[in-house]
DNA sequence: AATTTCAAGTAACGACTGTTAGTTATATAT
DNA sequence: ATATATAACTAACAGTCGTTACTTGAAATT
């Protein structure tokens, strides 16, 4: 049993490192060595804890993607407006990133890394996400709360584009805190920049 | 004469060919071998066209910045309000991509694989850009046109990450064609999925 | 005190990397 | 016909890649 938990620890040490190193220079061009190196151990001696550099990426990819379905779960269960829900969905999508900016990093970069079958596996989550989201956008333009003017995959494309990359330049330690964060986003999206008249 | 433009001419080809797998496979894990198999050429037979590998991705993301500059320099001129202003940058902007959906991929996430001093040229050159835009969402602000409760890095920086990952998404057989789609995403970023009341 | 587990080590493998040196066949220009 | 330029070739280099096999010292468990 201790041995489990202690063996767990010291490979999530592994992973995070790895997590680091793979958002800095890329998945393909971090090498083991280096990751080695940033952990003050040699390369060989990874291979005690983690099976191999692709299972690093998975473990990354595919608990973070089971961090974004819990949080829009969640998001669906409940009964509110399309704005609303979108809002929600918007505001959890940020959350779940902040809790871990690193692997969420990884997450939306590395993933075209994985080998098939995981990487198609990978892509169908992906696709089911961002369909659920364009549900709650096509209740809103139903309901009359959106413009039916917008192009559905373009509006989609747009929410994910600007949640992806939130990763990429938000400082953590910056004024704005991500409930904050989400907060303005979503306003940003649902309200535009202009003045309501 | 004749010789400077067949070899630009060859090595314009190759240039474009390595766009592509740039951009399926990312830079890093690009091979030289795998370029030049696409070419049906050996790998050493690169080298009668290009320096290295990186003077090819200098070559792409380079060209693609002075595109989006002289884009943004020509909507600057312009003597019209902010939300114009604006307007026309996100179109410009997604019409230089359109031109070149490919490099434009590349550009965005494979610049990173350039070395010093390019990669620091790189970041300069996109923080000017950047900070351009920043300027007439401010204008904007001033002049009243935009709301002042938005903090601006957090706009500029929606902005950018939905422009940028256009390339990844969009189709050029699609419905919609880039002016269409450059109208469409400056009325969602200025106005919002919201029907004004 | 003896045994097991953990986290590291050394050495090495076969494959692949970007790149070079030098050569050759073909098409064009003189 | 001769010279030149183009675009390819073969062979090979030094280095790096992920990974395996086997070993070792220290800590924890029995």
């Amino acid at each position: 049993m201790s041995e489990a938990i202690s063996n767990l620890s010291r490979k999530e040490q592994v992973i995070r490192k790895a997590a680091e190193l793979f958002k800095e220079k890329g998945y393909a061009a971090a090498s083991m060595r280096d990751l080695a190196h940033l952990l003050g151990i040699e390369a060989a001696s990874l291979y005690s804890h983690i099976k191999s550099k692709e299972e690093i990426l998975r473990s990354l990819c595919f608990d973070m993607a089971a961090e974004f379905q819990k949080s829009l779960a969640e998001v669906e269960s409940k009964d509110v407006t399309a704005s609303e829900k979108l809002r929600n969905g918007i505001i959890g999508h940020i959350q779940v990133m902040a809790k871990d900016l690193t692997a969420s990093a990884v997450f939306m970069n590395e993933h075209r890394h994985l080998s098939q079958p995981y990487l198609r596996d990978f892509l169908l989550m992906r696709i089911n996400y961002i369909n659920r989201f364009k549900s709650i956008i096509e209740q809103g333009v139903k309901s009359g709360e959106f413009k039916d003017s917008i192009d559905k995959k373009l509006a989609v494309m747009t929410l994910f584009s600007s949640l992806n990359w939130m990763p990429m330049w938000y400082d953590p330690g910056s004024a704005i805190d991500p409930l904050q964060l989400g907060f303005q986003l979503a306003d940003m999206l649902v309200n535009g920049l202009k003045k309501n008249a």
